[in-house]
DNA sequence: CTGTCACTACTGCAACGTGCAGCAGAGGCT
DNA sequence: AGCCTCTGCTGCACGTTGCAGTAGTGACAG
């Protein structure tokens, strides 16, 4: 409601602003709905997700509608054709960099500072969030597959976000498998320094091969 | 030097305390070094590697000492005792979920909305960033090979963490040609809906399989 | 020998984003 | 009647970022 603000348009507002493209939305249906697909390439809050459509009705982006259901209401987000026209030029800007926060990686990079239980923990935590986000997207791709996804128009897009998703699972979860048998090896988390078998992963990943992939 | 104050320990904190672990770093040091490797884990501001230490301080976690170099001085900060005691209690504390931030992938899934050039840019772009951090990841175990690197006896922990961080660039850049290929494929970005070739992959990923893995 | 540029070494500030607490109606179960 | 879960939000404190600004240092160009 409030005007003349300077509210900047970010990334999370296209975000939304593309969900509003595909149908109105009330605001809890859009932070349900980024829940199930947004989250894995755009992580936010669901806070934020009630804040953004209140910022793109500000813009003139979209409109509110107050819609009731049953004894209080609830508010209806609808693009306009600005708001299209904004997600029409912002489609031509540069893409931001990914960006990637596992703290599991991060107690492993110190793990000499604690015991190798702490740190093949850490491990399993990694795996247990990872497996969990794992299948989520094997059953999104169920629900393409049993006509209860409601734009199966869009099938196309989602197939190959889900391919790159579980590849990516695949690849973590084939390395913390590798972390822990290289782990298990150790005499103890520090001071190893430069083994001979250190030596040869080092090599192997300097020549930029993987020793997962030899 | 303000106390008092409630000034949460956060992971960051945590990690600057790791640092601060192995040996005693100047502000600035500290902030050159997040930029060497800690990013690929824990991407934080240069701003904010400046505010973690006087916190530390603060918290008692650590202690600075002004030096002066030439005609200015700069802020050294130590860990102490008690510092060390709380990094110990952190080992053992629930590793937070990883997190994904790749705004390429949110165009891909709004591509439906653009044209075919925009979401092939977004994946240039995107491979120009990966491989940007693919070279670093190389370069950096280079430097314990030539001896160039300062703590050779972490190379056991490095060599893990960049094994890691190749696999998923490579993960990724397979990733970026797959979908090159799929994506020149189409007659339009929308409304393809369930192609033949749609319900192949779609299958495939329900089953848990990748079409890059087959 | 003077100007410019990159690097060192930070601080202040506004604005962005998150987590948590809180409030309240609706429907279902015990 | 009481409790729990789902729907449907808002306010607030605080973590974090980006940008502008300040200032000394050393190298090199003209």
């Amino acid at each position: 409601m409030v005007k003349g603000m300077s509210a900047r348009v970010t990334t999370s507002s296209y975000a939304v602003l593309a969900l509003l493209d595909l149908k109105p939305w009330t605001g809890y249906e859009l932070t349900q709905q980024a829940q199930r697909s947004l989250r894995y390439a755009w992580p936010k809050s669901e806070r934020l997700l009630y804040s953004e459509p209140k910022k793109l009705v500000d813009l003139g982006y979209a409109t509110v509608e107050q819609e009731d259901s049953g004894n209080r209401t609830r508010n209806v987000f609808t693009i306009t054709e600005e708001g299209r026209q904004a997600l029409g030029r912002w489609t031509s800007t540069r893409t931001q960099s990914p960006r990637f926060e596992i703290e599991a990686l991060l107690r492993l990079l110190f793990a000499d500072q604690g015991s190798r239980e702490d740190v093949l923990r850490a491990l399993d935590e990694l795996e247990a969030d990872i497996d969990a986000h794992h299948r989520a997207i094997v059953d999104l791709m169920g629900s393409y597959l049993d006509g209860g996804h409601p734009f199966p128009q869009r099938t196309h897009l989602s197939v190959l976000f889900a391919t790159f998703q579980i590849d990516m699972f695949k690849t973590m979860e084939r390395w913390i498998e590798f972390a822990r048998v290289e782990i298990d090896d150790w005499p103890t988390t520090h001071d190893l320094g430069m083994t001979p078998r250190t030596e040869i992963l080092t090599r192997l990943l300097n020549q930029d091969r993987s020793p997962l992939n030899p």
